[in-house]
DNA sequence: TCACGACGGAACGGTACCGTTCCGACGCTG
DNA sequence: CAGCGTCGGAACGGTACCGTTCCGTCGTGA
């Protein structure tokens, strides 16, 4: 039985390296290295870069899925939002998440993985915000879903993954009520 | 005198191999191979593949940015967003862009070229078409400025670069709709 | 048409990982 | 406290690039 405490120790590397080389860049020689750990306990335990990388994203990205319900969409729209901006805010989060969204273009598995593990789970959160505000009467039920569920997240990735900015507290007050706006006339 | 028939052929290869192998995969070898070219040819230019990278994305990022004129806010943020969907629509250009914007974080000349040659104009292009829809009074001029310059290509970027879907002309005007609703909102 | 120079291609020594295997050491479990 | 299995570490042969240098060739401009 492999030692659990290796295991973590290899994770934790795996992240860190992906974050400062870059996942093409990344080595399981260096992961090794880092961890200070014999590359025969990482490929006793994975086959591959690949499988190594989605374990310890897995691994990472294990976050209860809490729905807010604040009574109101743009309570809502503002909780989801405070929410996407603790998942933002891990340097190290952020650099794999960039890193992982363009390998996920050219390899299905890591594109499954984050669909499974990050983009479903917020992607649920959200519609189930949209229905809320549907049933409240605060959103025409005709409302676009698909068009929906990209306007909710877009502008705070935008903002924090791709320009690498911040968003203070009062920006996401605003951002909110924008975005309250933008669903209103979808 | 170097051949621009070669440079141009180690331009279009840069790019398709960075697509397909992803930046930190890339080779200068592999651009060789793929270019017809011998390696000496691309040293002759370049100090490596850094630079390389740079030269062949300025050259294919030169776009004219026409700033579109309609006559309204609503009318030009759509303008605005068929413009953005014809940039992101290139495969090609679309995987190169998540590539860079993921090594931008390590790399600050990336950074820095990006920002130079496609954040800063169509940022110029949003910010054009903000001021002229405060002057008409479709938006208030203590306008968030910066918070509006995320909104306005949130979305499609979201959608087309990193979901990895498409964008029908009708979603287009619905969009533009959407986000003009948030405009005024900030 | 001639000569200059950039060309493609091969080869250089050197570094880095690959994936595997073999150690001797150490830590759990029983 | 015995022994089994995982441990860290070193080494394996093999592949791939690095950045540079050297060819013999061929296109181009004078």
């Amino acid at each position: 039985m492999p030692r659990e405490s290796v295991t973590r120790a290899i994770h934790v590397a795996t992240l860190q390296e992906v974050a400062e080389a870059g996942y093409g860049r990344t080595s399981v020689e260096a992961v090794a290295r880092r961890a200070g750990v014999g590359k025969a306990a990482i490929y006793r335990r994975w086959p591959s870069k690949l499988e190594l990388v989605i374990a310890a994203v897995s691994r990472a990205a294990v976050r209860p899925a809490e729905v807010p319900d604040t009574g109101s969409l743009r309570g809502d729209v503002h909780a989801f939002l405070v929410g996407g901006r603790r998942l933002l805010d891990d340097p190290v989060g952020r650099r794999v998440l960039a890193d992982l969204v363009a390998e996920a273009a050219r390899v299905p598995e890591l594109d499954a993985l984050l669909t499974a593990t990050v983009g479903a789970p917020r992607r649920e959160l959200a519609s189930v915000l949209l229905e809320r505000a549907v049933a409240r009467g605060e959103l025409r039920p005709e409302l676009d879903r698909e068009l929906a569920l990209d306007v909710v997240p877009a502008a705070l990735y935008w903002r924090i993954a791709v320009r690498r900015a911040t968003l203070t507290d009062d920006d996401l007050e605003r951002l909110a009520d924008a975005t309250t706006a933008a669903l209103r006339a979808l």
